[in-house]
RNA sequence: GCCCGAGUGGCGGAAUUGGUAUACGCGUUCGACUUAAAAUCGAAUGGUCUCUACCAUAUGGGUUCAAGUCCCAUCUCGGGCACCA
């Protein structure tokens, strides 16, 4: 007897599909295009997630649809794959990180045709490849000519028993996350890009996105405009964006970074001042956020209040960030919480703002939250800046016929202990000739999310060795039309739109915004709702699942049902042999018994399948295989639009809940040939290899079918009646007599149980054609 | 603290423009098939109640012929930001 049997059939498809090459991109169809693109992965040793499942697939339904659509599609694969995973499990065990990557990518290539996604395989990027960052290395000197890649002092973590520096991630509560000792700041030269000159551009082309309003506010609050004023008093600026409140400015204060604080300093406070100071800069955030208990010192000095033309005391405290404005406040204690506290705590006046200023003071000024980006890794595993130093110490960007700077072997991938990457270690490495000068390499690695900064551009022209990106490549297939993911809400998306302005102003791209749809998905928990995690074991490992025998299709269909793809869900295993089981419906209608071993159903049946009375009813109902033509007609088109609108706006699940009634109703009424050929094409983004199973079977391509209005009109319509907004009555009518309105309501007066709520004439009658709905009010 | 989002059966969820609340799936129950079980197929399944009636979409108000959907207030949960002047 035949079984469905979703391995043989999913590795069938799979080597055909590999075979045929079935899934790469026309680089110049005439076809319309689309390019999708999920967010690319970090390949940890672990292998792929269900997360990373529910992320891919969604991609995989929009290319398989837009695709049997008629679009040409273009659904790229690409490996995030420098970062500290492999660098520490590389200091842990010696394993270079190359090698280690390289494994696990290959481990993901596999684990991802099990899965059989529609990749362009011919276009698989990796951001740790040569050929690759060197052009990551490109886009940074294209920056660093234009002023917008920089360096600057700024303060590093620092751990000072490991003599090393940290990233943020690697400190834990103010502690160094490997030996647990408190660690510090420490100011270095860093490097920046300059994103900030693009703030409000940044800020004001979100509003157009076709992303979520999420992820929009998200990166409005993070690009954080404010608009105000700068004012002095005296020699000290500061910013406000209440410059009206200034006859209630009763003192200054000052961040305690600021420069002018030794200045204001009086013997008499010097010592305190440079105490608290140096205490507060050591601080790390998360200690400043623990504490939000007000504290300060006084200079000692005096500013002049320009309003009031009073002198009010000028001090210090942290509450106020050198990093925003001007460094320094003015502090009105009568309008300020914050400012508020400080002064009752210190005994400070607070005056009530009893008169606001006729003319706008000092100089309109608009200030970002956000900060430039600091782009510096003291890392090995990491795109190489392409920087090298004199022996005066001044920065040359290597020549571009030099590029790639590639990264050294090393024997030993620790940091040293003068706050360099293990790049310092590779003696040789670091000596470079420029212009017959010889100098010393940047051992400073580029943050990983530069590398992601420019991928979607590179997948158009993957193995362009030129530039890049080929500009006939770009025009063909940029933007983005569809971007899936579910993280990074601010930090990549919001870098690359930053490069994708700039490479715009500089004539390289023909765009300003590079991914016109976000998809943001949610995440999926462990049966029991919590983060699925290695500690707690309630991890499900997406590969058990498909060997366990429900296969890719299930695993696929289910991530697809699970819920909303936007909301987070919890796993559910019971639900998963559900989505089995509509699958193995599928089969069955077409490979079953009923259907017979050879052959598709219109062939043995001579139109209608089952099916139908193929195997005599056993519960006691009529078959009903003579269903009217017009019914079984509308059946059909009103699930292949409810499945197009569907996928059309994203609702997954519900796509597969009205295949799931199709299939239900077609086993009360009997499937015929084309309502089976219809069922393989709408199934197949989902259940992509069952689907070209069954359409083989019968003989049909996969074209996504087309519905007619037409059928979607049925010869009876179902009227509502309600009674003061109370369901009362239903009433079956011919379609033609929904515009007759007399006829309805006459109907519906007739009717005994409207009779009993409404005795004598309705005081109010509304008829809604649209909604089929009659209600009165009595 | 501020800014978003959400709250619907035993469970996951559906209801797209204010118009039949609970689609689809899980679970449960019953039936068919079977020596039996599994699988499969069919039926039932919000609550109260014998009466096809009343009550139910977090809670309390409101708007409307009609509210899960809109407005106001409250509670709970989730996410983001967190001394940004």
């Amino acid at each position: 007897m035949n079984r469905y049997n979703p391995l043989a059939i999913e590795s069938k498809w799979q080597k055909i599909w590999e075979d045929s090459d079935a899934f790469k991109a026309d680089d110049t169809s005439k076809k319309p295009k689309k390019f999708l693109a999920e967010m690319f992965p970090y390949p940890s040793g672990a292998g792929l997630h269900v997360g990373h499942v529910r992320n891919f697939t969604i991609v995989d339904v929009l290319a398989r649809y837009y695709s049997q659509k008629g679009y040409n599609v273009l659904r790229p694969f690409g490996y995030d794959t420098f970062g500290l995973p492999a660098e520490n499990y590389a200091i842990k065990t010696g394993v270079s990180p190359k090698v280690a990557t390289d494994t696990n990518v290959k481990n993901f290539r596999n684990q991802l045709k099990k899965l059989g996604y529609a990749i362009d395989w011919s276009r698989e990027i990796n951001t740790s490849s040569p050929e690759y960052y060197k052009w990551t290395q490109w886009c940074f000197l294209e920056l660093y000519k234009k002023g917008l890649a920089y360096q600057k002092e700024s303060y590093q973590w620092w751990c000072p028993v490991d003599q090393t520096v940290l990233a943020n991630e690697q400190v834990e509560n103010g502690h160094c996350w490997r030996c647990g000792s408190e660690v510090e700041k420490k100011k270095m030269k860093q490097w920046f890009f300059k994103i900030t000159a693009y703030a409000d551009e940044l800020l004001s082309d979100v509003d157009a996105l076709d992303w979520p309003d999420k992820i929009k506010t998200m990166q409005k609050n993070w690009i954080g405009k404010s608009v105000g004023a700068e004012i002095n008093f005296d020699n000290i600026t500061v910013f406000t964006t209440r410059p009206d409140t200034i006859y209630g400015a009763t003192f200054l204060v000052l961040a305690p970074e600021h420069p002018l604080i030794k200045d204001l300093v009086t013997d008499k406070t010097r010592k305190e001042v440079e105490e608290y100071c140096k205490n507060a800069i050591k601080k790390s955030e998360i200690e400043r956020q623990e504490n939000k208990e007000k504290t300060g010192v006084f200079t000692g000095s005096y500013a002049t209040n320009p309003a009031t033309k009073e002198k009010i005391p000028i001090w210090v405290a942290d509450y106020v960030l050198m990093g925003y404005g001007t460094g320094a406040i003015m502090a009105v204690p009568a309008g300020d919480e914050r400012d508020r506290e400080f002064a009752e705590k210190f005994n400070l006046p607070i005056v009530e703002i009893t008169k606001v200023p006729e003319t706008p003071f000092g100089t309109p000024k608009t200030t970002y939250r956000m900060r430039d980006w600091l782009i510096s890794r003291q890392r090995y595993w990491g795109c190489p800046i392409p920087i090298a130093y004199d022996s005066d110490g001044n920065p040359h960007p290597i020549p571009e016929d030099q590029l790639p700077v590639m990264i050294p072997e090393v024997e030993d991938f620790k940091p040293d202990n003068s706050g360099r990457s293990a790049l310092a270690k590779a003696t040789d490495w670091l000596k470079v000739t420029i212009d017959g000068e010889e100098m010393t390499r940047e051992t400073d690695t580029l943050d990983g999310y530069a590398c992601s900064s420019w991928y979607l551009w590179r997948y158009a022209s993957p193995h362009c060795a030129t530039a890049a990106w080929d500009e006939k490549a770009i025009n063909y297939w940029e933007p983005l039309d569809i971007y899936c993911g579910g993280d990074h809400a601010v930090a990549h998306l919001l870098y690359v739109r930053f490069w994708c302005k700039f490479f715009a102003d500089e004539g390289k791209l023909p765009f300003r915004e590079p991914i016109m749809k976000l998809l943001y998905n949610g995440y999926i928990n462990a049966p029991d709702g919590k983060k699925m995690s290695k500690s707690k074991g309630n991890v499900i490992d997406p590969l058990d699942v498909i060997n366990d025998g429900y296969g890719a299709d299930t695993l696929r269909t289910y991530e697809m049902f699970i819920g909303p793809y936007d909301q987070d869900a919890a796993w559910n295993p019971r639900s998963v042999g559900g989505v089995y089981r509509f699958l193995n419906r599928c089969w069955t209608l077409v490979f079953g018994d009923g259907a017979g071993a050879n052959g598709s159903l219109a062939a043995q049946h001579g139109g209608y399948g089952r099916v139908l009375g193929a195997e005599p009813r056993n519960d006691g109902r009529e078959d009903t295989g003579d269903v009217s033509e017009p019914s079984r007609k509308a059946l059909l088109n009103k699930t292949v639009k409810k499945v197009t609108d569907d996928i059309e706006r994203a609702a997954f699940n519900t796509a597969i809940s009205s295949l799931m009634e199709y299939v239900n109703e077609l086993y009360k009424v009997g499937a015929s040939e084309e309502d089976l050929i219809t069922l393989g094409k709408l199934l197949k983004p989902f259940a992509p290899h069952l689907a070209s199973e069954m359409l083989e079977q019968l003989n049909a391509d996969d074209t996504w079918p087309e519905y007619d209005e037409k059928y979607l009109v049925a010869d009876t319509v179902e009227i509502i009646v309600q009674v003061n907004g109370k369901l009362r009555a239903k009433l079956n009518v011919p379609a033609d007599d929904l515009k007759n309105q007399a006829k309805i309501e006459e109907l519906a007066l007739s009717d005994p149980n409207v009779q009993k709520f409404v005795p004598g004439k309705p005081k109010k009658i509304i008829y809604v054609e649209r909604a089929k709905l009659l209600n009165l009010v009595a």
